[in-house]
DNA sequence: TTGGTTGCAAAACGTTTGCATGTGC
DNA sequence: GCACATGCAAACGTTTTGCAACCAA
């Protein structure tokens, strides 16, 4: 448990009311959130904020390295999660598109060899798995 | 080389004008390409097509696993390439977005040992790797 | 005080859909 | 002939933006 504002100090973002709220629902999920659901959490806490803002928010903490984005399959609607010291990947179910986190990242290794092989400078990777879940597959 | 007409019918897909065109384009190219690329490239052949005939045909080829459909970090617009017989993955490039193949897929071992601890069924998966490309790091 | 943050409404963007027409089989 | 494919325009859902008011530093 970290304290939002030091966070956003850390990272020279100023601070305020909304900012704090998004990280604390971010650091309470277990899974990325879309803007929607981020906002509908912010209304059930009565914070009344609007969809706009919680976009701008998301563009900041994410140009800023404090979230990720991604977008995952059959879903056009963007999620953020913050960037914690652990990266980490998911399997997604394609009934219910639950996010279900994976133990490790096992692409340490394979970065350096892709690395030399290809001339990149890489910076970061993106792995997910689908598939149906144990309550969708019975 | 094959012929786009078998590939059609060998889904059961009716063959048109239109379609024979999408495949032959996809067949071409070596990246997933956008809608709006696939657009522009029927219509500098002078096939007038319209926008929504070719969402349309990415959707039927889709749905009948003649192409795979895919979203990159930081662009909504889906991209689409061909299933041939070796699955791909790209490392691609953040600052001109272009995709360059990786040889090999490494996670058919991978998959297996996340079924078994997870319960779920596996019938995918996206790798992607991000960095700056030979040609943007200088 | 000053520049970043917010709310609101409108616009932008990629994508989907309804409907009438055309076409493969 | 009939089901499916297409063109066009309108609708859709997500995201972005312009502008005026607000607020953190």
């Amino acid at each position: 448990m970290f304290k939002k504002g030091n966070l956003l100090e850390l990272k020279s973002c100023r601070t305020s009311k909304n900012r704090k709220a998004v990280l604390d629902i971010l650091e309470k999920s277990k899974n990325p959130l879309t803007v929607d659901c981020i906002y509908n959490r912010l209304r059930e806490k009565k914070e009344t904020v609007s969809i706009s803002t919680v976009y701008r928010i998301m563009e900041k903490l994410t140009s800023n390295n404090i979230t990720s984005k991604s977008i995952i399959m059959d879903d056009k609607k963007a999620r953020y999660e913050l960037i914690r010291d652990d990266h980490k990947h998911y399997i997604i179910c394609i009934k219910c598109n639950q996010m279900t986190p994976l133990e490790n990242c096992p692409l340490g290794e394979l970065e350096k060899s892709i690395s030399m092989a290809t001339g990149f400078n890489i910076t970061g990777h993106k792995l997910e798995l689908y598939g149906e879940c144990s309550s969708c597959n019975k």
